[in-house]
DNA sequence: TGTACATCAGTGAACGCGCGTTCACTGATGTAC
DNA sequence: TGTACATCAGTGAACGCGCGTTCACTGATGTAC
């Protein structure tokens, strides 16, 4: 497919593919537009066709992220459609195995990396905002199921993805890889701390 | 005290400082070496008498916050020494106060933006270890006073710190601000978020 | 089908900049006698 | 107390580098007739 013509054809998405591949080599620090183009096999000015500078390439970038996390929380609802308690489980699961398998892309997602007015822009806001909504229908699901206790779905919702969160974060920066709890890995890590949350922790 | 003399006399501290006020300005990409010498109205060489080079300045730095952090959690300990499930509560809120108080800060710290070999600096890591600490020690008041289920205490601490770094990353980083609930304030939402992983979210 | 031309995608030279780090230095301080 | 000298802290010029961005350009493509 790819034909090597004058015209790449397909050099935006190629040239995407190549950050993404650089970022987790070298981390958020090794993304240069210059860095990015040769990694591309183009000339250093030609991403200036596809972007209009560096920050809207990163916030394509982390909006590719954010996609993928959205889909990772609807593809687990669809897969136990009629079990909201394990949708929450898995989610948790599904959230961190998609940060620590690329820890750097998380970092440029969450660690504030991007500048504010490129981590503000449009699509990128809206994807994130679609991938909370996924935890906010998982969550929505199990209030519809009587399965949670009487609050507010936004509040269920934010603690939910802080904890998995927090976990991700921790995981992807090694600060809690082994140490968390015998040497688990982070998926069941994971689930195991949704357990705690749907149940409590203190002694009945 | 600060005599403007020829040779500084604390000029290790007066650039940590300056370094703080440049990264709370401008985050981690305006801490440049030369831009904190000149923030310290000293030139811009003079750093090397006190750094061995710009990372082990970052980890300096990162190090002063995991202390802050320590030093809360215990504050927290000291402030209601019979009531670990005060502390517990109470060290959530301290956390997203510091948190929040100085984002850059916490992104330094948690947002993988000093290279691996600075972050593995010893006593970064020690200082790092002892805020965790903190965090199990109230665990290990609350096992003593029969309030958690038997289960590892890093295994709850873990949960705990998950759910509480989440929550500070969140907020941190503006994903989670107005949105979590209401309008609360973070401490409140940390407080109400501890609550809940205390006693569980599902219906009884 | 063939030609003319507008449009589009990629090129390469050039810019100015801030950066980390080195080096030989100089001014200030403290100590030994 | 006074002097000599070693040590220490800060200076300023200089280095080489990679960066983001601009600009006038050229080669390729598609469309109108």
């Amino acid at each position: 497919m790819a034909k090597e013509t004058y015209h790449h054809g397909n050099l935006r998405a190629a040239l995407l593919d190549a950050a993404e591949r650089l970022l987790g080599e070298n981390g958020v620090t090794g993304v240069s537009l210059r860095a990015v183009a040769k990694e591309a096999g183009v000339s250093h000015t030609a991403p200036y066709r596809h972007f209009q500078d560096k920050q809207s390439l990163l916030a394509a970038l982390a909006e590719i992220g954010f996609a993928r996390l959205r889909d990772a929380m609807y593809g687990v609802i669809d897969a136990y459609p009629e079990d909201p308690r394990r949708q929450l489980v898995e989610s948790a699961a599904a959230y961190v195995r998609l940060a620590t398998s690329s820890p750097e892309m998380n970092h440029l997602m969450f660690g504030g990396a991007l500048p504010e007015d490129a981590a503000s822009s449009g699509t990128l806001q809206e994807t994130a905002q679609q991938a909370f909504q996924g935890l906010l229908d998982i969550i929505g699901n199990g209030i519809r199921a009587g399965l949670y206790v009487e609050r507010p779905p936004l509040e269920l919702a934010s603690t939910a993805w802080s904890l998995v969160h927090g976990l991700a974060m921790l995981v992807s920066t090694g600060k809690l890889g082994r140490r968390g709890g015998e040497n688990a890995d982070p998926e069941t890590l994971a689930r195991r701390m949704a357990e705690h949350l749907l149940e409590g922790i203190t002694a009945r």
